[in-house]
DNA sequence: ACCTGAACACCGTTCAAGT
DNA sequence: ACCTGAACACCGTTCAAGT
């Protein structure tokens, strides 16, 4: 019973570790987040964040995991929504992890293990954006193209500040160049326009 | 004469620095280039850089003014040329400087004369793509957003590797997208299939 | 197995001092 | 005006030592 006690703390200790770190890692960014920072909101000494993790930039893709594991789950939660409001979701989901996704480019370069998990996301985010353009009527041969295009654009939405009207503006524009012409009414109207 | 001589050799000094700046962050990227590497190529004090530039961040966009001069300058050159054929220049070109554009993004959110720069650099590149998309036939009120598309798609080559006929394919087929239909016969053909 | 204090090498930057 | 040696604060990481 002490035993199993201990056992669970020991994993709720690198559980707030890695839940701070994400706190940390969404609103600061990687390079102004120290691991002495870390360290000390998780009410440990800097060094014993070395215990659990090889280096930071293994903390920062146990957050990155984390990230996207809850990002597939809410956008695979809309399983029947249009394709233009799970794109739009994507964004949203992402964008509120702050600049995550740019600290991972800027990592590729210096960490060889972060350049594979960037590999492999860019590899999965590709394969499910094809899966969804054929589903939308885009033709096969096509569709690898056309998902290259669309993530691009993605990426670019998120690298960049918008305001949400422009991103949508900007996604179905994107779809409407991909799929020949928009297969859904769109809500692009301006909120002053709202009726009744 | 003497004066006049000293005069020279002072701007040949920051000069010197400037270009082995350029050469160490193309080659190496912001991060993994020290200060003390640069002052060390350029034959001074590491501190010596400071009394020419404010800090790292300074040398950084005194190194990018450079590389975009040039850029322009070469994509200017080709003036008569398709679009197609200037758009992968433009690529190629800012390819060669590394991951300088990377670097950028990256330093946005800890320099605001970084964040500063980003945002001319990216209205200026916007307007340009505009002209030229409605130069190539794209209706006015739809090229803005068709630039965005564009500029996205051309980040994103610039910021994943690709090889070279891959990325023309994507140039292609995002231009076809966006201009309705290729204008100008294109050479994506294998070279296995050069004919006689 | 888990955690720490102390130290290390490196970094960007500052400052007082030299010419 | 231009350049330097020495120092500073901070960083990621290591190591020997403790429980």
């Amino acid at each position: 019973m002490a035993r199993n006690k201990r056992h669970l703390e020991q994993k709720v200790k690198k559980e707030e570790i890695e839940l701070v770190a994400m706190a940390l890692l969404k609103e600061k960014g990687y390079d102004n987040t120290s691991m002495a920072e870390i360290a000390r909101s998780a009410g440990v000494a800097a060094n014993t964040i070395y215990w659990y993790y090889e280096n930071k930039d293994d903390v920062l893709l146990a957050v990155l995991n984390r990230v996207v594991s809850q990002a597939i789950a809410d956008v695979m939660a809309l399983q029947e929504q249009p394709l233009r409001t799970r794109v739009l979701m994507l964004i949203a989901q992402v964008e509120s992890s702050g600049s995550l996704m740019t600290d991972v480019h800027s990592r590729v370069s210096h960490s060889p293990k972060v350049r594979a998990w960037h590999d492999r996301f860019h590899t999965m985010v590709e394969q499910l954006s094809v899966s969804e353009l054929v589903k939308a009527g885009v033709n096969l041969a096509e569709a690898l193209l056309d998902a290259r295009v669309l993530i691009y654009v993605i990426e670019g939405l998120l690298a960049h500040p918008h305001e949400l009207q422009e991103r949508e503006q900007i996604v179905d524009h994107a779809l409407k160049r991909i799929t020949g012409q928009l297969k859904i009414p769109s809500q692009v109207k301006t909120p002053s326009q709202a009726k009744t």
